[in-house]
DNA sequence: CTAATAGTGTCTCTGAGACACTATTGT
DNA sequence: ACAATAGTGTCTCAGAGACACTATTAG
């Protein structure tokens, strides 16, 4: 068939086609208690209730899809205004296997957000209970859907992300330290990073970060002296990149 | 909406909802005569009748994303069996702005394919005209719909993955000299690369290439000893990367 | 022979990482 | 005083790139 005729009965009637519902999904990430965590709902409807499943609903008629998965976050975390602005969005990737709903065919469009360290915004629009769960504990859990792999997916993107750009800082406030920066680098990874390389590194890729002259009233928790403050650079790539240590067994 | 409340109704009538129609759109390149060449249509029908397109067309109901790819490049290209399997299909992201289509909701999740120099096959099972183009001309093209962001996001994404997967050698015959493959990487980065360095930087990847102990029959056609053959080694990732050069100006 | 190409040797410079060290703070 | 942290200095090693050079082939 081709394109033409396809868009030519498209024009036609468009419920000619056989019902595709479009959705979108959120790979929310955001850093709590020095760990990585990840919002997910619970679900309160078959199929799957009980299940925990990714935040996500259909895309509406006049809404472009990263639109769409901001909306659907705004809704789950009650976000808004500038804080819900400082959130990064991005699309990750499509998944439609014809078989991923049992009740129809669902294509979902999976985006991957970042998101600063946010009050517990448990309360959505409706009643499910939305929390920010360890990516820790997630291997015990089982996911509704295949909601599993998009996790995954979107945990390996957002590891891959922190290499090449600068939107680790996404997961802190304006203004950071270093010491700051270093720890979103080392819980998004699980490696320990060495400090002093750390903090060399960061400041000589151009435009990471820039001083903002300040520097933090006290210092830390157990002692040390106060560090000095950050805000994001320019840069949309990180050049040199910051690599990950330990690539040694790459898939093969 | 909750996501619950929206399972709910969907299931109930899937036509409900707004129609949205689910597309594939294919950014196929290959290379010939030493050019990128991209593989394009000619539209014969309203809207944009008589622009160039992307090959592509309606998601089947029981087919999957990347398989309804694969099925219309085969139609457009006549390709089939081994030849089709060597053609690496990925996908490469979604594309569903309102109004991106005149007549309709459209959401196109376009892929990304990277062939071999193929025979002519400029004929699909329609009567529309499909050709390979030098990317180089795309320029002074306008191309229907969107579908020049999309081209423009392939290559982007196509000199990426040069530069840490082994997918060059998806543009070459099962066997290849390694300066059959430093051709690829000239050609699709648009940059020169010195010849002695890329030979020892290319064997010195675990997995890259490996030897098939035999040589080419003759030499260069101007002359030159008889290069020694290899195939695509095991390696999913390439450690260390090849990066581009000249990425002194980064997007700022 | 001449020109072109395959493949290797070698040097330099950049950057990553290991390690050591000083300075500054909280307890 | 002591422990923890910020930030800097320095050394080593891997790898990218520039350049030179030899060997082999087509015309």
């Amino acid at each position: 068939m081709s394109v033409n005729e396809q868009d030519f009965l498209a024009a036609y009637d468009p419920h000619a086609y056989p019902a595709v519902a479009v959705t979108v999904d959120i790979v929310a990430l955001t850093i709590r208690d020095g760990a990585l965590h990840l919002l997910l709902i619970r679900r309160g409807e078959q199929p799957h209730a009980g299940l925990w499943a990714l935040p996500g609903g259909f895309v509406r008629p006049d809404e472009d899809l990263v639109a769409a998965a901001r909306r659907e976050l705004a809704e789950e975390t009650g976000l808004d205004g500038e804080p819900l602005r400082r959130v990064h969005v991005e699309q990750l990737a499509s998944y439609g296997a014809p078989d991923r709903d049992p009740r129809m065919r669902i294509v979902s469009i999976a985006h991957l957000a970042f998101a600063p360290d946010l009050p517990d915004a448990t309360a959505g629009t409706d009643a499910d209970e939305a929390v920010w769960v360890p990516v820790a504990e997630l291997t015990n859990r089982q996911l509704a859907f295949d909601h599993g792999q998009i996790v995954a997916d979107g945990l390996e993107r957002a590891r891959a992300k922190l290499e090449y750009t600068p939107l680790a800082t996404r997961f802190l406030a304006p203004e950071f330290t270093i010491g700051e920066l270093r720890a979103v680098y080392e819980t998004v990874w699980g490696h320990q990073l060495h400090a002093g390389n750390f903090h060399r590194k960061v400041l000589s890729v151009p435009g990471f970060v820039e001083s903002t002259g300040a520097s933090t009233e006290r210092g830390g928790t157990r002692g040390g002296p106060r560090a000095r403050l950050y805000r994001a650079g320019d840069a949309r790539l990180l050049h040199p990149a910051l690599l990950r240590p330990a690539r040694e067994e790459t898939v093969r």
